[in-house]
DNA sequence: GTCTATAGGCGGATAGAC
DNA sequence: GTCTATCCGCCTATAGAC
C-alpha cells in the first residue's frame, strides 16, 4: 500500500517536471521550481526520487519506448507499405497530442542525459530510424512510392509531424482530427493540386 | 582601427557562441567553456560583449532578420504561389546550411531571451509567419495548392526543412543539392507516385 | 585588453529533527 | 515523508593590478 501511494506520488512528480522541463527547459528548470509545482519543499522531492536526472530518464525511455512499441506493431500489419507510413504519421501525432509534455522533453532535452543513459537512448532512437527508413525504402522498391532517398523522406515526414509537438496546445483553434487529414494530404499527396510524376 | 579589431573579436566571440549554445543549450554552456573555446579567461569576454544574453540576442535576431530579408524579396518576385513557397523553402535550406550554428540557436534557444528581447523575438516569428502563410492561402484560392489549412501546411512545410538544422553536418554522405530536391519532391508532390486528387 | 581574485547568488543534494 | 538548515560547487559579472 505504501509502494502504491508513493509509486503514485513519483508519477506525479514525474509529470510535474515534465511540464516544467518543456517550459523552461531541463538546465533551467530548478528542483526548487519543481517542488512549488509538487508543493512540497525540494529536499521532500528526494523522498521520491534519487536525482534530478532520474527525472530526465524516467520520461525520455517511456516515450522512446512507446514510439518502438506501435512501430513493432505496424510493421506485422498486413497491409501496403503506403498503409504503414499512414499509419505510423498518425501514431506520431496521437502520441504527440496525447502525451505532449513528455514527448517535447524526449524530443528537446535528451543531449542532457548523463552517459551510459545518452548513448542507450541515442541507441534505441537509430534503430527506430533504420527500421522506419527500411519500411520507406521497400514502399520504393515496391513502386509506391517517388524514388526519393529514403532518410530525407524519413527525417522530412518525422520532422513535418514534430512542429505539432512545438506547436499544438488541447483546445486550440484546430482539432487534431483536421491536422491529421491535413498533414496526411500534404506528405502523401503533395501541395501542389495537379501533379506529375 | 581598434574598433574595428575590436568588431572582428566581438564577431569571433559571437561565432563561437553559437558553436556552444547549440552543442551544450545556451543555460548548460557557462561563460568560462565559452572562454576556453576563444582562448582567454572568462573574465576578458566582458571586455568584447555585455553580458551572456547580449551574444543569444546578437544570434537570434541576426537570424531572424535574413529570414524576413528574403521574404520580403520573395513577396515581391513576379512568379505563381507555387514558386513563390518554392524559392522560400530553398531559401530555408540555403540558411540553414550556410549557418548552421545560429540558426539552431535562434530555433531552439530563443525562449531564453531576456524581455523586452523575448516579446520582440516572438513578435517577429508570427509577422514572418502570418506572412508565408498568406502566400500559401493565396496559392489555394487561385487553386494551385490543395484546399488543406493555410497554418497546418505553412507549419508542416517549416517543419519539414526544420529537421536538416538538427541532422545536418557540412561533408555528410548527402548533399545540398540532393536535400533540396527531395524535400521539394515530397513537400511539393507528395511522397506517393500515383496521387488522385 | 588580459589577467587574478572575488563578490554574490543559485544550483543539486544531504543531515537530522519531528 | 516532510520539514529546516546547510554544504559545497558552479554560475555570471565586477574590481583593480598590470
Amino acid at each position: 500500500m505504501a509502494r502504491i501511494l508513493s509509486g503514485n506520488r513519483k508519477q506525479f512528480i514525474i509529470e510535474e517536471a515534465g511540464q516544467l522541463f518543456r517550459e523552461k527547459g531541463y538546465t533551467a528548470a530548478s528542483m526548487r521550481d519543481l517542488a512549488e509545482r509538487v508543493g512540497v519543499e525540494a529536499a521532500s522531492l528526494y523522498n521520491h526520487i534519487k536525482s534530478k536526472d532520474e527525472l530526465l530518464r524516467e520520461i525520455c525511455f517511456r516515450v522512446a519506448h512507446e514510439y518502438v512499441s506501435h512501430l513493432s506493431q505496424t510493421e506485422q500489419m498486413e497491409a501496403t507499405y503506403a498503409e504503414k507510413v499512414r499509419a505510423l504519421l498518425r501514431m506520431h501525432i496521437a502520441i504527440i497530442t496525447h502525451d505532449i509534455s513528455a514527448v517535447s522533453v524526449a524530443n528537446n532535452e535528451w543531449k542532457h542525459l548523463p552517459e551510459p543513459y545518452l548513448s542507450e537512448f541515442t541507441h534505441i532512437r537509430r534503430d527506430y530510424e533504420r527500421r522506419f527508413a527500411a519500411l520507406i525504402q521497400k514502399g520504393i522498391e515496391a513502386g509506391e512510392f517517388r524514388p526519393v532517398n529514403p532518410k530525407i523522406a524519413l527525417f522530412t515526414l518525422l520532422a513535418a509531424v514534430r512542429w505539432v509537438e512545438i506547436w499544438y496546445k488541447p483546445g486550440r483553434e484546430i482539432s487534431p482530427q483536421t491536422l491529421e487529414r491535413d498533414i496526411e494530404t500534404i506528405l502523401i499527396h503533395g501541395l501542389t493540386q495537379a501533379t506529375a510524376p
